[in-house]
This record gives structure tokens, C-alpha cells and sequence, in this order.
DNA sequence: CATGAAACTTACACTACGTGCAAGTTTGCT
DNA sequence: AGCAAACTTGCACGTAGTGTAAGTTTCATG
């Protein structure tokens, strides 16, 4: 008779149990998919397929092909939206934005797949275009949830502030991928994943000390160790 | 006779000539039919014939319809981006910038229309998704224009603050449309888009002030010390 | 346990997108 | 004039995503 959950976290039920069981199917023989057959051979019906729903199935869990791969970048980034919220709210957005991307990158399982699927978009516009999307919804998500803390007037400049936050985030990955063009799964990769994404909110944090000094970057390159 | 084009500004040739006719055509007719049937009933088949040309010419002029619409955000960020390139070389970034943009903003003309499709992507994810695309390759044009002027081993802060740029510019077109919902065509709120951009880019330069003397940001919260 | 309502899956049909291809047509050069 | 390259067009094809109306499962009743 109780409509509540027995115990929350133990049996939500069985519906929500298939669903989350046929989620993770379809993401699965995604990623499969796309491993074995390559990317230009990733089709939704192929996808459901293999996962053992029909087309239709899939589209009612998911609303494009891409979404499916790029369900680790919105679960992440929820994630870190969710983190801002949850931090004291007497900081200052400008700390808080560092401690709470600290706690995230710590959680360095996470970071790889969400760093797997930030490679994969490379080489496929539609993805790289959701995966835009899903970066700008999470500025949108946590300046809303911040918007409260600051007085009225300092409300656009919080605007900026977390748009600039969440390009920096962008930019670490990157440059990241950039600098790891083979290795990029290695843990070592992902340890310097990690340190860009902390370098990169210091250096906003700090308003980029080595650019600001920069007086003569003459083209004759004085040339540098790397 | 000649080969060379007797005047270089005048007649580029009439293939060129009628390219850019059949583009300005395309694009005229996207802008019309969406203002008269509404963004729903946008198809690649009623811009192709409105246009005069058939469907597999549209597709031969833009990668797609949405495309068709955001030619002004290209157009303009491609300027954005130029612009950057052509200050002089021994000025800090963080400087140039902000002169930069100080430019472009003023050609208030170019700006109105692009405000304008940047309003229209707001109901319509697909083109949404296209302008962050455009902004995310506008990014990457200036960080490899600028990334000769800085010495390597500040190259991923420059791609921190390049993001950080861009980020602020899209806030600041995104603050400014949550300002104007109803007047967003009038002379005062294209100021005040010129204004907000320069605002954005002033903030980041100076490290958000505001934002980081915040000690008692809730309204109703009794400040405690930390 | 029976049973009915709500949630979920599926097949089918339909519109539209974007692309390859093989014609035709226009433009430019000599 | 005439040829080659560029451009347009129609056609066909595969695929995406959505509406709809039927089944099928889950769940809370009596």
C-alpha cells in the first residue's frame, strides 16, 4: 500500500530499473559500435539493434544518435553544476569555481570517458556541435543557481564570470587533446588533464599574469625551451 | 580580352557576380519566408523556390538551412577575428582585445542584424547550435593568429584567455537578449549591446571585481565570518 | 488473484535532410 | 567559334526524427 519507495536506493521500482537497463544497452552498443565499425558506419538502427530495441526505442530515450555518445560530457557537466550549488555560499564565486572543479577532477574515472567522448567529437561535427550545447546548458545551469548569491547589479558580470569559467574549462580540454594526440587514455594523459583544468581557472582566477606582462613578443620568436 | 579584371573592386568576374546574387538570393528568401511563416515551416524546398533556385543548389551554397541563417554570425565573428590579427603586435592581448572589439561594435549596422539572428536562435536549437559552433571557430581563428605573438610556453594561457573572450562576448549577447525581449530592434538596446560587450570584455580584464569583494552575498542571510 | 489504468514498446508511415551522380547549361579563355 | 571548366538541375538513395495506433508490461487496486 505505501506508494513510497520501500528503500531508495535499494528497489526504485522496476520500471525505472528497465529503463536504466535499457539506457545503458543503447549506450553501450554504441560505443561498441562505434569502436568496431568506425564512425561513419553509426546508425540509429544499427544502434538499436544491437541493444535490442527497435528504432523507435531509442528515440524515445534519446533525442539524436549523438545524444547517446554524449551522454557521459551532460552527465559530467551536470555534475559540475551541481557541485558549484552545493558549495558554502559565503565564498566568493571566484574560489568556489576552483574548489568545486577540484573535488570534480578528482574524480579522475569519471574524467576518462568524459575525456573519450571529448576526442570522439573531434572527428564528427554533429557531436562536437551537442557537445558545444551541452557546455553552454551547463553555464546557463550554474549561473542560474548562482545568480541568487550576488546582488542585482553584480548580475551580469556573474554572467560573464561563468561563461569565462566554463570557456576555460573547454580550453583545458582543448589544448589537452592537443597535446595527447595518441596517448590520450593513458593515466598520465589524464593526470595532465587534471592539472590544466586547475591551471586554467587560476590563470582566470589570477587574470592571466603572463599575458598581461607580455611587452615585446616580437615576432623573431626569442626562442624557449617548450 | 585581358584576362586580368579591368577594375579589381568593380567586376570580379560574372561568375563571382552571379555566385554572390544567388547567395544573397538564397539568403534573402530564408529571411523572408521565416518572418512570414514562421520558424516551423522553414524548408530547405520553399527557401530553394522562393529563392528561384532548386533544392541541390541550396545544399550546393550552405551545408545546410540553418546555415543559410546564420551567415551574418560567420560573417561577423570572421571580422571579429580578423580584426584581432591586424593591431599591432606589441600590445599585450588582454589590451588588444578590448580594442578590438571597441571597433567592430561600433559599425552598429553590421551588429543589428546579427543580433537579430542571434534573438532567432533562441527558438530554434539547430541554428543555437550552429552559432556555437561559429563562436568556437571564431575562438580557434584568433588563438592561431595570436599564438605566434606569445612565447610557447604561454600558449595555454592564451588559449584560457581566448575562450575566456569569447565566453564574455557571448554573454554578453545573451545578457543583453534577457534585457530586450520585446525592443530588441530599437537604437537603445543595440547601444546597450555595444555597451554590454565592451562592460564583459572590461570586466575580465580587470578580474571581476565585483564579484571577488563579495563577502555577504545573500540578501537575507546574516553575514558570518568565514 | 483478477483486473483495469498507466507506462512502455513496437511497427508503420510520413516528411524532410543531405549527398552522389549524370546529365544539361553557362561562363571564360584562346 | 569552339572548347574546357564551372555551375545548375533533376533524380534517387539512405537516413533522421516524429506522429499514431496498436500491442505488451508494470503496478496498484478490489
Amino acid at each position: 500500500m505505501p506508494s513510497a519507495r520501500t528503500s531508495t536506493s535499494a528497489t526504485p521500482g522496476r520500471r525505472e530499473q528497465n529503463k536504466a537497463a535499457t539506457r545503458a544497452a543503447i549506450a553501450g552498443a554504441a560505443r561498441r559500435l562505434l569502436q568496431d565499425e568506425g564512425a561513419d558506419a553509426l546508425t540509429a538502427e544499427k544502434v538499436a539493434d544491437a541493444a535490442g530495441v527497435s528504432r523507435r526505442t531509442l528515440f524515445n530515450y534519446f533525442p539524436s544518435v549523438e545524444a547517446v555518445l554524449n551522454a557521459p560530457l551532460t552527465a559530467f557537466l551536470d555534475r559540475a553544476a551541481a557541485g558549484l550549488e552545493e558549495l558554502p555560499a559565503d565564498l566568493p564565486p571566484t574560489i568556489a569555481a576552483v574548489d568545486a572543479l577540484a573535488a570534480l577532477a578528482g574524480e579522475s574515472e569519471g574524467l576518462a570517458t568524459v575525456a573519450d567522448v571529448f576526442v570522439l567529437a573531434q572527428g564528427n561535427p554533429q557531436l562536437a556541435r551537442l557537445q558545444l550545447e551541452a557546455w553552454d546548458q551547463c553555464a546557463a545551469q550554474i549561473h542560474e543557481a548562482m545568480s541568487a548569491r550576488v546582488p542585482a547589479e553584480a548580475g551580469f558580470e556573474l554572467a560573464v564570470y561563468v561563461h569565462a569559467v566554463v570557456g576555460a574549462g573547454r580550453a583545458a580540454f582543448q589544448s589537452w587533446a592537443e597535446r595527447h594526440p595518441d596517448d590520450h587514455r593513458s593515466a598520465a594523459a589524464l593526470a595532465d588533464l587534471q592539472r590544466l583544468l586547475m591551471v586554467a581557472l587560476e590563470q582566470l582566477r589570477d587574470g592571466f599574469p603572463a599575458l598581461r606582462n607580455l611587452t615585446t613578443p616580437h615576432p623573431g620568436t626569442p626562442d624557449r625551451e617548450s
